[in-house]
RNA sequence: GUGGGAGUAGCUCAGCUGGUAGAGCGUCGGACUGUGGCUCCGAAUGUCGCGGGUUCAAUCCCCGUCUCCCACCCCA
């Protein structure tokens, strides 16, 4: 009260997303789901069943799965000791530490012991395929009639420079084929489903790369033979690519950089040295894609990144992305469950980057809307379909059983909480774009017939209450 | 991790060779106590990203830092 006591408060801090995180927010969100809904229903007429997997696992999945020479393992994971509590009385410590299977004696023993308590590490996972295999090994699904088809939508962490289409926390639409033989029409097959997804958002421009990598008899023998080559012409590369010769041969064929193009064009290609079971393999995939109306081109230099693929890889790009300009890859890999302790099992799968799919239908949107004036990406229908305007407080008990019943019949209803002139609320209800107005005040209580205004042309009638939902159900569908 | 560009109101942006900020849109209120869109009037919201330096004086100049955007690397 006292004056000059007007102390400066402190703002408290505004806090923000972290790097490469966000928000989405309506009405974008309406087309996620729509996404969504669409893997939905297309993965489920291919036999798919829909997996939800945490987000954390064990660091050592993906280390030993994805490879440790990777750029996402070496330097990407989101990783942490999960802590074991030193805040607890040390008697709860012991306790803990023998339920750990740790032999501890006595308190002194504690702080020796030291993160050895801080059990395991733990990575928000980069990517779903491993976490999917863990799963498959863990629940024992090879017992499941094979193969095992499975998909699963989620986000993934990379600690990756963002740029367009790239965030640290991005969502991919993945789907994995486990068990089972090493049929190419799986590969064909799952290809296929993606196609018939992308095609049912009505996605343009897309293009389908594939690629075979060979397997573990023919793709070391040409990584020595790329090597060798590659070493010849060394001083004309670039450092990256120089680096390249000898960490991984392969993704030299993958550079960008303009002066080592021709050079690239020049080099031995995989396709030239796949054993004979390889390139049989990828002659059927070739052959089953036409079979399915698919169209598609080889593409020598897509070469994944991740190290447990193996044959068959694709990717498919789409426009109005930037320069990260995918928004599916995927291929088989045959060895990566038995690399992670189970049976041998054959596998492929594919990861959709949602974040990108959803980015390109915008763009495609824009260009349609500048176009045409017509095309809506979330054709979604209006926030709010009914506004009651109510005035009185026994026009609000009406109000509130209208609401009522038109939610109980599927329409959205907006009851403003406090008492609106009118005017005002008519306003309210423009702004928010709703349909109509239900206008309820003395008049229509004790008449019993309400009124309902259709906001874009102004006309509006009286309705007893039972005609009412009648009337705009017949509305609704008519439409 | 490297390079380039950018940070001023909720949004889009102006702000001259340094003199502590404006517009449009949006939001809220009023003109308008039973009828919206149009119009008019009014209001709120900024530590000019943050920290330091130069200066009598910094949104403006310098350095650092953070964030965003784009690209490289790599990947979806």
């Amino acid at each position: 009260m006292s004056e000059g006591a007007a102390k400066k408060e402190e703002k408290p801090r505004k806090f923000q997303a972290i790097r490469g995180t966000r928000d989405l927010l309506p009405p974008e969100t309406a087309l996620w789901n729509r996404v969504e809904q669409a893997v939905h229903e297309v993965f489920a007429t291919f036999g798919f069943g829909e997996i939800r997997l945490p987000i954390l696992d064990p660091t050592e999945l993906f280390a030993r799965s994805i490879g440790v020479d990777t750029d996402v393992v070496s330097k990407e994971m989101f990783t942490f000791w999960d802590p074991f509590d030193q805040r607890l009385p040390p008697k709860y410590q012991i306790e803990e530490a023998r339920a750990r299977g740790i032999n501890i004696q006595n308190e002194g023993e504690l702080a020796t012991i030291g993160l050895a308590l801080s059990f395991q590490q733990l990575t928000l996972r980069p990517e779903a395929t491993a976490s999917v295999c863990r799963a498959y090994i863990e629940r024992n699904m090879q017992q499941l009639p094979q193969p095992v088809k499975l998909y699963t939508i989620g986000p993934m962490f990379r600690r990756e420079r963002p740029q367009k289409g790239r965030y640290r926390q991005f969502y991919q639409i993945d789907a994995e084929v486990l068990g089972g033989s090493d049929a190419p029409g799986i590969d064909a097959e799952l290809i296929e489903m993606v196609m018939t997804f992308l095609e049912r958002l009505g996605l343009e421009g897309v293009q389908l790369h594939i690629n075979s990598i060979g397997d573990k008899n023919c793709r070391p023998k040409y990584v020595e033979l790329l090597r060798e080559e590659l070493r010849k012409v060394k001083d004309k590369l670039g450092p990256d690519s120089q680096r390249r010769v000898e960490t991984n041969p392969l993704r030299v064929l993958d550079s960008k950089v303009e002066g080592e193009q021709e050079i690239i064009e020049k080099l031995p290609r995989i396709s030239q040295h796949l054993c004979d079971a390889c390139r049989e393999n990828y002659d059927e995939v070739k052959r089953q894609l036409a079979l399915r109306g698919i169209v598609y081109s080889q593409n020598f230099r897509l070469v994944r990144g991740l190290d447990y693929y193996v044959r068959t890889t694709f990717e498919i790009t789409a426009k109005g992305l930037g320069s990260q300009n995918a928004v599916c890859g995927g291929g088989r890999y045959d060895g990566l469950i038995e690399l992670l302790g189970g049976p041998p099992t054959r596998a492929t799968g594919f990861a959709i980057g949602e974040d990108r799919l959803i980015l390109s239908l915008q763009e495609q949107a824009k260009s349609k809307e500048v176009a045409s004036g017509e095309w809506r990406v979330a054709s979604e229908k209006p926030r709010v379909e009914v506004y009651v305007a109510w005035m009185g407080e026994k026009a609000y008990a009406t109000a509130i059983r209208a609401a009522k019943n038109l939610r109980a019949a599927g329409f959205s209803v907006e009851l403003p909480p406090v008492e609106q002139k009118f005017g005002k609320a008519l306003g309210q209800a423009d702004k928010l774009g709703a349909r109509y107005a239900l206008i309820l005040g003395d008049n229509e209580v004790e008449s019993g017939e309400w009124t309902l205004k259709t906001l874009a042309t102004g006309e509006q009638g009286k309705f007893a209450e039972a005609q009412l939902l009648e009337f705009l159900g017949k509305k609704r569908s008519g439409e």
